[in-house]
DNA sequence: GCAATAGTGTCTTTTAGACAGTATGGG
DNA sequence: CCCATACTGTCTAAAAGACACTATTGC
């Protein structure tokens, strides 16, 4: 660093200059009882008090060396789950989606098996699992909405071309549960053979040699995921 | 808006909480003599004065209603171009990027024509293309070395299932230079026959019915770009 | 004519869709 | 046995890879 570089910075003082909000949130989707759900906390203080909303936070400048780890601090924090693997959905800043002023927030997003968040939900009653389907009935914080709804088609697509699917499940899993995953986010059934063919081409999932025994009818095979999951692409897509 | 969230408006004042630095930067990418090429800027003011980086800068709460719109604004400042498209590529934060303290700056990308900021940069000598195979011989700005691989992972992605690309070329332009772009991306040669499949069965492009005449060898046909260019997806990708 | 580049014909390979068939459990 | 559900065999269709072929220019 050049020396007056370092005068610079010795008389550089950010509150000099506007001021903007930064915050993180987090859209967390699972699947359970043939749903696919959000998950919400309710808001304790202004603004928006009561609303419910994406589990998020401010900034911790001490505790948070990026911004994932404000993301993973703050899902822990309100909710309990602490998610193996999340990625970055996209910031959303804008003039008017908070009323304290000009605000931006870097929203992430992870699928989580229903459970993973199970004791502290019962605990308190402040964070909960919401049917996408029935969002449009509540009145949600902010832009958090529009957020959501860009969640849920970031895993729309990957799920006509990947099988990060799997992470919405608690393990041992059958096709079933992971075809319904899939055909809900994309809006059609699919095929069980052309589903099979996938999973075993794609060496992502293995087979636990253990069976589900259903209601009724044949009992269903059961599988596990695989280390590279995350990252598998498919070349071809599924027709959405 | 209750009462008492309008009260707590009143009295709130975001100087109160720690401050981050927020910013919006811009990759932009472009072919030229069978190059891929990205847009820089050098620095005019502390810190990392004199240093290449990314066009870019702080919000403008008056100018600005959206990341968008800082985006765009500062990239017509300090480069004269304003591309036709935008995509928001992500967020990058940390406590380090930044002598100046904990800071974020949202990256956007787009592929532009090589002569669309031209006349700027034939003015001013502080914005120049550079060629992406030589950023490590440059000292780049903060992390803007990662940001611009990120930007040119997108368009790798991109280049296996769209045809985006072509608007990183001034039209009307020929097979063979789209072409040459999407193998410079994905780093493997493709099929004539293939890729030209993939553009008739697309319907994205036109033949202008103009040719253009090369040094040697048969004259090729131009194209242009029709509207949907920038959303449409092949359901299966060239084998990356 | 030749060299060089643009564009085509066509065979093979891969993989998804369709759908009928078989397997295995509970009554 | 029947029913319901899980799983498989196999044909077809779509589209990419490979590569040899023809077409059109300048010299």
């Amino acid at each position: 660093m050049s020396e007056s570089e370092q005068s610079f910075l010795n008389t550089y003082n950010a509150a000099d200059y506007p001021i903007v909000l930064l915050s993180v949130d987090a859209v967390l989707l699972t699947y359970h009882e043939d749903r696919l759900k959000v998950l919400l906390v309710e808001r304790a203080s202004h603004p928006a008090i009561g609303c419910w909303a994406l589990p998020g936070g401010f900034i911790d400048q001490r505790a948070d060396n990026q911004l994932e780890d404000a993301a993973m601090r703050s899902l822990k924090n309100k909710t309990g789950v602490a998610p193996p693997y999340i990625e970055q959905l996209g910031a959303f800043g804008s003039a008017d989606r908070d009323p304290r002023g000009w605000s931006t927030t870097v929203a992430y997003t992870a699928l989580i098996p229903y459970a993973a968040c199970a004791a502290h939900i019962d605990s308190v009653s402040d964070s909960q699992w919401f049917d996408v389907d029935r969002l449009k009935t509540l009145k949600l914080a902010f832009d958090h909405q529009r957020i959501i709804e860009a969640g849920i088609e970031r895993f729309r697509q990957k799920a006509l071309y990947s099988l990060v699917t799997a992470r919405a499940l608690a393990e041992p899993f059958t096709l079933y549960e992971l075809r319904r995953v899939h055909e809900l986010l994309i809006g059609k059934t699919i095929q069980r053979k052309s589903f099979l063919r996938r999973i075993e081409s794609s060496g992502v999932l293995k087979e636990t040699g253990e069976t589900k025994v259903i209601d009724k009818g044949r009992p269903a095979m059961l599988y596990k995921t695989r280390p590279g999951i995350d990252d598998y692409r498919f070349v071809r897509n599924i027709d959405g």
